[in-house]
Formats: C-alpha cells, structure tokens, sequence
DNA sequence: GTTCGATGAGTGTATACGCACGTATCGTCG
DNA sequence: CGACGATACGTGCGTATACACTCATCGAAC
C-alpha cells in the first residue's frame, strides 16, 4: 500500500500509461502461461504463425507490431524449444518461419490457460483495457 | 494441419494490444526523447523523483507499477549517468534515490521534446489512448 | 555478365523486465 | 542478549526490445 505516492504527471503520459498497463498485463498472463513455458511474446508468436501459416520474419514481426530484429531473437528462442522452424523457399533471402508439431501442441495446450487470464481480467476492477473488442464497461 | 484449436479470440488479446501499443508508443517518444540521451523509461523515473523528492526504491517501483528489481537495474544505469544518486539514512536498509542536478537539467532540457512528442501524438490518426487524463481532441 | 537498388535477414550493443533466491537490517518478543 | 518475522534491497538468469550496422540475395538495367 502505497498511500503518499501520487504520480499525477506520470499518469498522464501515454506512453509511460502504456508501458504501465502491458507490464502489468504481461504480469497476470505471464502468471497463467507459465505453467506451460510460454510467456506472453511466446505466446502472441505462436498464435500469429497458427493463423497465417508460413510467414516470412519482416511480414510476422510487422503484423505483430514489433521490430524485425525483435522477432528474430524470439525467434531463436522458439527455434530452440522445438516450437517453430524455418522452411526454405526459391528466394534464398526468404526464412519463412511454420509453427511445428509440438509448437502447436504447445499452443493448444496453454489456450485454456490464456482464457482463463483473459476472464480472470474481465472479473477484475479497473480491469486494463486496451482496445480488445470484448465489451468492458458496458 | 490439423486446426483443432480455434484461435481466433487471440487477436483481440488485451495483453499482446496494450504490448503492442506499448511498443509503437516508447519508440514514438524513444526518438524524441533521443537527441537527449534519455528513454521512454528514465525519463519516467526522473520526473517522479522529481515529483516525489528522495524516495526509497520499493516505492518507487510500486509508484511506477514496475517490479523492484527492474528499478534496481535502471537506478544503476541513471546512477551511472549522474542523474540520480543513492541517500544515506538512519536506517541502513533504506537506500533512497534523488534527483541530482545534472538530472534534475536532463529532465527540464527533455521536457520539450516529450512535449512535442505527446503533440504529435494527439495529431496522428488512430492515436493511442491509454485511459490517460489529458484531454485529446479538445 | 556486371552493376545497382531493393529485399530479407543477422549481429553488436544497450536497455527493459521480472521471477527465484539470497543478504542485511530493524523491531520485537522472550 | 538471542531468536524471529518483517522490511529494503541486490544477484543470477533468461527473455524482450530496438537502433545502427552489415550481409546475402534477387531482379533489372546496362
């Protein structure tokens, strides 16, 4: 408990109320996922390659909004654990990651876990929102 | 593929849009905040030192809703910087950080251009909003 | 076929983030 | 005083994030 704290010019940053939010929200999700070895970034990688099937890095990192050379380190991690791979193609330049086998069993394995974080917010107060289109607040 | 998982509810994920929101907003205030040496984050810390005076790390991890030993980390590189420094206090355990004067300038020569980027921010389309109080589209 | 711009991707470096775990100190109770 | 829980804090480790830079490849122009 933090009574004297205030922090009004801090709130009132968007960026740093952002920043904020995802933090704690990579937190209760993190908490959740954990027991499957995923973690949130993990977690969004995978779901995102189930759903577009082989995707080449630059356009994966760019539908999940992040820098390519992010993507290529999680990538690495993921390559590691055996839950993605990478496919060859005509254009050598191209590395097309696919989820595998055991990537998906993986994913399929934490979706109750992520639904269960995913109530567990909507069941709390001052529930952090961020444009999901689940009605909050209604 | 076997698609037995419908991973749909996984786009609207609160806690991969507030990280990617997130994401988009630090490297929007990152390249404003640059020119100063600063970041998204050590600026957040200095201006709540400068809000809060000296102030033990535990607390101002938990004003910043961020976990203790991720201050400790960032305490190191704006110690490091000159822009913070360690107090000494009738209890040895407390270990509480004020803003030095060089920091205490690095925050006021910044302060504009975080300015600038919160302008440019509210003038974009599709801006980011994080539920923060200052009023956008006035 | 060589040059050259465009494309896809990796590396070096530095910071950000947090869990598990350990340490030092303080206040209190016996 | 000594034991003990509470408090404030640091470390080890692994992941997340991105900028600056470099590399390899492709396609087209010459």
């Amino acid at each position: 408990m933090s009574e004297t704290v205030d922090l009004s010019a801090t709130r009132s940053c968007p960026c740093l109320a952002a920043r904020r939010q995802a933090r704690a929200l990579t937190r209760h999700f993190d908490a959740y996922l954990r027991p499957h070895g995923l973690r949130s970034t993990q977690f969004s990688v995978l779901a995102a390659l189930a759903q577009l099937g082989p995707t080449v890095r630059s356009r994966l990192a760019d539908g999940l909004g992040l820098e390519r050379t992010t993507l290529t380190r999680s990538a690495l991690t993921l390559e590691r654990n055996g839950w993605i791979e990478t496919l060859q193609t005509d254009d050598a330049r191209e590395r097309p990651l696919v989820l595998t086998t055991a990537g998906r069993r993986a994913l399929d394995a934490a979706l109750p876990a992520w639904k269960t974080a995913l109530d567990r917010l909507e069941h709390m107060d001052g529930a952090p929102r961020t444009g999901a289109t689940h009605s909050t607040r209604g």
